[in-house]
DNA sequence: CTGAAAGCGCTTACAG
DNA sequence: CTGAAAGCGCTTACAG
């Protein structure tokens, strides 16, 4: 608005502040930068001439000098979605945790959204945008492991949510996906459930979805009942997809009296299909999802569901890279998951009520 | 992992390139930034040279110089909430938006959350870490204005998400929160409401909300219907205040029959307050909300509200700052808002299919 | 505890 | 169309 005035002005360095506070300019960086050797006398002054002018650290300069960028990235991969305005709410969750972490360890957050093809393992770290990096998103980790691996080569500060098994290329933070499938499904079983099918992509492209499935079978398995596998379907985690493996599942003809959906966006596409064809959950399929999306608790009936606690993911990701940053030693980790049960699998109680009263 | 692999990997820099390519220096930073006075030939063979090394050009090295960062801020501000946990999903959606719309335009945005309480105005552009600012939050912008004129005061590049009122200390990007205010007052009194309860801060520290409470009022009046101050409750934007202003509304005693929420989250609020009065919506108070969270198509009753388009919004207001920062003259934008009529506000339709038939 | 000096890796007038 | 050179604003050995 004020060009002239703009450029008039210059910018105000340390050599600024050295002048007023009579001290030499490396002394202004110690001071600012709390550098115990500096006095307590001196550093006030340095201190005081700062606020007076209105002095920050130029952070460009202070990066290119001292290798540190006091930012971590943030790499979102989503892959472009028919309907790519939203983003998954679950990984919106996740990002609203890890900003807050960030803040907390005194970070500044670098969000830069990755659709999964591009080429993006040179992009942050070699060009010294940030100290590490978070990987965040579903998606086929296969494709990933050999740039994780390149980046690793490079000495890059490397975080990843994800499955947690063996032989991972980067320290990975997780939930329990294996335990949280089981969980579902014994818990549907305890329902008086007989043939779960399994709506998600449950091949080693996908570790998270997998793992929730080996965890079902294993549920299974353990009760001594068959595993069909014209009760599995594939998708991905959105309602669309949710909705298109139900109807597929619809089409096969297979008896089904459960549907567990490897995430909760596929659970409601799949409440929606069967509402559509006059099906009632739960009286005639129990549904069970994955996320505890906040949609999950608002949906008719709400969505029974395992909760990953995004909050407590956004601060150990943070916290584990902040420490790989110092050359800390970090392992991955596997963090609880927590069944949420609510109507949509209440199926045994609800016949139970249905008989006992109208409700 | 290696350190002495890290280590001892010096990095590269445009002077290997220009080595490699047997041209200065000078001529390898020209070719990698565009510049059209390099020759085809030249600029080929220094972008072999580039890719044969895996280089990228140091940010901090060419910001420093370069007086730009490519990277815009994003000043998110909520205070912190009871449950802290989750950010407001209107918010989260718009940073959706936002990430997406910075990535189509070669941006990276570098977020960061802040307490309204803090002293955030020296942060960013003056530490130059972005080119610029969107300021993104609810919030009592009175205490923003003088900072706001500071920074305008410096020059900082800066876009607003907010209201669109006259005398804005920046450029303002918002929706028509007057008509939207209007439009559900209208749409309700077509229901056949008469006493329409506003829930929400309608003072000038909350200027959206304000501005929907203008238009709910100049409805009343083109009706010539008479204006209650009874019927006006503050909240702000969550749940909880919703369910509090709700009991604090039913323990007036005044009577209503229509619930305006200045919010998604109020409205929610509200409505689980009611239904534990044994209060039916929308049979017995017809309810509507404002922003069209995803959550609201899937409460029970399904929400009417009003549409802020987000994907329109983020990309607006990149595209606003992106051209402040190219010094192109850029205006205040008010977008276009859409009533979303939904159950929870079909008083009169439902009295009339209930006389009709049983659902 | 503090200062003088080098240098991080670029960009951009200035010459030619 | 290209090169030699200055300098962006810091941090950090090296001395004292």
């Amino acid at each position: 608005m004020d060009p002239v005035r703009v450029r008039s002005k210059k910018r105000i360095t340390s050599f600024d502040i050295a002048e007023l506070a009579g001290v030499s300019q490396a002394t202004v960086s110690r001071a600012l930068r709390g550098d115990p050797s500096v006095s307590g006398e001196t550093r006030r002054r340095v201190e005081a001439a700062a606020t007076a002018l209105n002095y920050t650290v130029d952070k460009s300069a202070s990066n290119l000098r001292g290798r540190l960028t006091g930012t971590l990235a943030l790499l979102f991969f989503e892959d472009p979605t028919p309907d790519d305005s939203r983003i998954n709410p679950f990984f919106l969750s996740m990002l609203g945790s890890i900003t807050r972490a960030c803040a907390r360890h005194g970070y500044d957050l670098l969000i830069s959204f990755q659709e999964l093809a591009r080429d993006w393992h040179a992009d942050f770290a070699e060009s010294k945008k940030a100290d590490g990096i978070i990987l965040l998103g579903y998606g086929d980790y296969l494709t990933h492991t050999s740039r994780l691996e390149k980046l690793r080569a490079r000495g890059t500060k490397l975080v990843c949510w994800g499955a947690v098994l063996p032989e991972q290329p980067c320290v990975t933070i997780g939930c329990d996906n294996f335990s949280g499938g089981r969980s579902v499904t014994e818990h549907l079983l305890d329902q008086g459930c007989r043939r779960i099918a399994f709506l998600g992509d449950a091949s080693q492209h996908f570790p998270e979805f997998q793992e929730r499935y080996r965890g079902h079978i294993q549920a299974l398995r353990t009760r001594g009942l068959p595993v069909d596998e014209a009760l599995q379907v594939d998708a991905e985690s959105s309602q669309h997809s949710g909705r298109r493996a139900t109807e597929a599942l619809l089409a096969r003809g297979v008896a089904f009296d459960a549907i567990f959906a490897a995430s909760d966006l596929i659970a409601i596409g799949a409440i929606g299909a069967l509402s559509e064809q006059g099906i009632d959950v739960p009286f005639e399929v129990a549904v069970a999802g994955y996320d505890d999306i906040p949609m999950a608790s608002f949906v008719t009936p709400a969505l029974t569901t395992v909760q990953q606690d995004t909050q407590r993911a956004g601060e150990v990701l943070v916290d584990s890279l902040v420490r790989l940053i110092h050359n800390e030693p970090v392992a991955s980790k596997m963090l609880p998951m927590k069944l949420i049960v609510r109507r949509s699998s209440l199926w045994q109680e609800i016949v139970h009520a249905e008989c006992a009263r109208e409700d």
